[in-house]
DNA sequence: ATCGCCTCCTGCGCGC
DNA sequence: TGCGCGCAGGAGGCGA
């Protein structure tokens, strides 16, 4: 579910809870997860936690021996959880408690999420250390997006989602970057303009940003660390409108599949 | 190397 | 009301 708008909210929502807390007991319930969790997960008991870092989609939960590595997948969050009366729900299938009275959970129906725990020792785990610029710093600019995309056949919309090339653009934001930036998602991105480019990645950064100031995009069930909804879907002028008038120029919005994704866009604001 | 297809899993909304 | 079907904010891995 989440993309990088939803991952940071739910990242600055459970700092607060989580920074300079001691992790007084985990409690797995499902160790099945994308891939199991690890028996070292165990390690952080114990820890003080040091920061709540952000890596693309992941979150890194820091301490002195070491940090956990969280990734939400399709349908995953974060909760805090304050009173202890609260039942655990079903698909809650890890419990953190903290040394300040809060219980973190982890909650995600389909798994497709991960919990990984990496020792200060070891290198860089190998799903962080082939990432690409974060979206939002001045690495992520034209120029390497220009040079991401020469000679690529692929489609641009399908560029832009690759972890490699960027990370957090998900199949929301990337139709809705596409439509701002008036380029048709089915495009080869090899044939992307350097002047396309500028306005793609201007694009990216400005409704990545609008939508983390809205707390997200909630379709049906993401919620941030307090249980509330993102406020972003309003925002959208794309995704998930397929019939719809364009808010642009009111011809019907249309929808394919790309790279196995429904994909959402005008044919007239979009060449 | 690059690209496109498959897969993991549960839940929900729709049409019949 | 119940069922089957298709689809869903991700992305690694595999085979062509």
């Amino acid at each position: 579910m989440p993309e990088l708008p939803e991952v940071e909210t739910t990242r600055r929502g459970i700092e607060p809870y989580l920074l300079n807390a001691t992790i007084t007991s985990i409690t797995v319930h499902q160790w099945q997860l994308r891939w199991a969790i690890p028996k070292s997960i165990k390690q952080l008991k114990n820890q003080t936690i040091n920061a709540v870092n952000r890596r693309g989609k992941y979150i890194l939960i820091e301490t002195d021996t070491g940090k956990a590595i969280v990734h939400l997948g399709m349908s995953g969050s974060l909760r805090i959880v304050t009173n202890v009366n609260e039942p655990k729900r079903k698909h809650d299938h890890v419990e953190m408690q903290l040394s300040n009275g809060a219980l973190m959970r982890l909650h995600d129906p389909r798994r497709f999420g991960c919990l990984l725990w990496q020792a200060a020792s070891e290198p860089t785990h190998s799903l962080l250390d082939k990432l690409g610029p974060e979206p939002l710093t001045d690495e992520f600019d034209a120029g390497h997006l220009i040079e991401a995309t020469r000679k690529k056949k692929v489609a641009i919309k399908n560029l832009i989602m690759n972890s490699h090339i960027v990370v957090g653009v998900g199949n929301i934001y990337a139709s809705e970057a596409l439509f701002m930036a008036g380029i048709r998602p089915g495009r080869a991105a090899g044939r992307i303009t350097y002047a396309e480019c500028s306005k793609l990645v201007e694009a990216i950064k400005i409704i990545l940003q609008q939508s983390i100031d809205q707390g997200g995009t909630t379709l049906r069930d993401f919620v941030n660390s307090d249980g509330e909804p993102g406020y972003f879907k309003q925002s959208l002028f794309v995704y998930g409108k397929e019939g719809e008038d364009c808010q642009q120029c009111g011809n019907a919005i249309k929808q394919k599949i790309l790279g196995q994704r429904s994909t959402f866009y005008c044919v007239v604001c979009q060449k």
